[in-house]
DNA sequence: CTGTTAGCGCTTTCAC
DNA sequence: GTGAAAGCGCTAACAG
């Protein structure tokens, strides 16, 4: 049952409702409907059959209020058109337990004022932790340290290392998928990456470097750099066949420019993996899926960052060592581009 | 400068703290800050500066409570792992208008429970009113109407035609895609469509038969229903030119779709759109921009979509003769796959 | 076991 | 102009 107010507009039911109607006082009410032990079984029954009669629903602004603490985090981000966030913020709602806590999300655009902006509504709103996360593996500008509460950078971290930041290792990255090529057999092996001035680009190809070298093995060609788009993966693949045809096994540092490589691939008669062996980065699935052959990809375990990052939030303060950048580890998923399917 | 209690943790300042600094009461603080006139400019000041000196902000919890009202919404959705969700959420910041409100996010990945947990803490939140978005736009069962706060329903709209819900028009996105074909003077149009239950390839599949009868013309073969992939796409191609090699324009009911049914058409030497124009659904950028040619598409306007539903939130009330399912408009964009670049 | 009281931080009368 | 007091809805101490 919905009540109304004098104006005649529903008015939620609050704690005095119940009481007055299950004839105890407020604090009683209070007690039976959190449970505490201190109140007889037959007025528990009466508080919680009135609460249930008239829908009533502790209201969490007054709760909030008198705790100090409001169960609530804010995640500011860059990257809302971007697939980055969402899984970050999939497993920051696991890691909170889903109830417990409720999610903020602000997108601000890219805007650094927006994004102040939105800082303070949070501030404000007294979230207990702010998540930022960004939409590159760059570094980006901290947001201070004269925040009243913690704050935990994800994806991107902050730029000051006395910051709490959690990334994906992209070195790692670079040399899980170039050990997969080595593993499949693969020893003239390629690798086509994005724009050079993306931190992600530049730690891929450090990765990639130190497992061929590991193997006593050089890079067919330099690492080139252009563009994260299929276009640019066409391109390239196309220039490095000619320039390089004995190559037999091609890391792409995107699954968008792996897919551009399978494209040429095919158009050119190469068999994949027979011929040559493909690798992405991201295990976007809609695209790493969906191609011919499936797309064997690193996959960086963003559910999983959004995880730690929220595990962060509320361990930070207790933990001082903890500041830093933090890398966690990403994952090889294989698919037929690197492995023949039986 | 961060305060700090009994304890040692920082604590936010409050107007008392503001009101002693600046050796007023916290009503005239209150007034102070809050802009109203009837204070002395010297005082307010003197108020002014003291907030600023301890960095004060003002708790929008204690607001709140007053208030009645919170500024937050609560975006409750299934689609997190989808596409469909996050324009709907900018469309929704954008329409409240960034810092008045608030959106707290909620996932509940498909699940009953969750969602009425989800429902649940949010009403205890005591957002100001709730949009549910869901994953398809097949109608979703309500939430019902014994809710103390209006609820808009987006892109999935409710089963019960006395809730409020907005989604795209896919019967008219059908219907504007076979018109775009028609245009650039296809005659022997094909249909390749998703999963036949869900109600976006029926309604879709509706608008092609409305518009091709309009022209007096028919669908080559039937409409052909399966699965929303790339595979699919290629698969069926495959058998539609061979069983109608004359078709000369083929209407793909997912972006996906699309890109299968192009790589078809260039592995069996069809150029696009010379002899076969290519038209796909939702105008997936990542998809639609990157293909051989570039793909046109039908654009669901959700960012729009989510502006009227974030009004609909604050009129719905007002005017109970919008409830109902409003079907909002689609456009038309176009690239490579339809008109020849020059 | 139950009720009274005192706030959480803020806004809003209403005297002065 | 300014301040004292009431109260938003709730919880926690403490009496009874």
């Amino acid at each position: 049952m919905v009540r109304v107010d004098g104006a005649g507009n529903p008015r939620a039911a609050t704690l005095s409702d119940v009481a007055r109607l299950a004839g105890v006082s407020i604090a009683t009410a209070s007690k039976a409907i959190n449970g505490r032990d201190e109140v007889a079984p037959a007025t528990r029954q009466r508080v919680l059959e009135a609460a249930e009669q008239i829908s009533f629903t502790p209201n969490q602004l007054a709760r909030s209020l008198l705790a100090g603490r409001t169960g609530t985090v804010g995640l500011l981000t860059s990257d809302l058109e971007g697939r980055f966030v969402i899984p970050i913020l999939m497993g920051a709602e696991d890691a909170f337990g889903a109830g417990q806590v409720n999610v903020f999300l602000c997108d601000a655009r890219g805007d650094a004022i927006r994004e102040q902006h939105h800082l303070k509504a949070l501030l404000n709103r007294r979230v207990d932790g702010i998540i930022v996360v960004g939409r590159q593996t760059d570094p980006r500008p901290s947001l201070g340290h004269d925040l009243p509460v913690p704050v935990v950078y994800a994806y991107a971290p902050s730029d000051d290392p006395t910051d709490v930041s959690v990334t994906p290792d992209n070195v790692a990255g670079g040399r899980l998928a170039i050990e997969h090529l080595l593993a499949t057999g693969r020893r003239r092996i390629a690798h086509i990456s994005g724009d050079p001035a993306y931190a992600a680009a530049q730690d891929r190809a450090v990765g990639v470097r130190a497992a061929l070298a590991d193997a006593g093995l050089e890079l067919v060609g330099d690492v080139m750099f252009s563009e994260w788009s299929e276009h640019w993966g066409r391109d390239a693949s196309g220039l490095l066949l000619s320039q390089h045809p004995e190559v037999d096994g091609i890391f792409a540092a995107s699954d968008q420019i792996a897919r551009g490589v399978l494209d040429t691939l095919r158009d050119l008669g190469r068999r994949v993996p027979e011929d040559v062996a493909v690798i992405g980065y991201d295990n976007w699935e809609i695209l790493a899926t969906n191609s011919r052959p499936e797309l064997t990809s690193i996959d960086a375990n963003l559910q999983e960052l959004g995880r730690v990052a929220a595990k962060r939030v509320f361990t930070a303060l207790d933990d001082e060592r903890r500041s830093g950048t933090e890398s966690l580890p990403v994952r090889l998923v294989i698919r037929g581009s690197t492995i023949p399917r039986r």
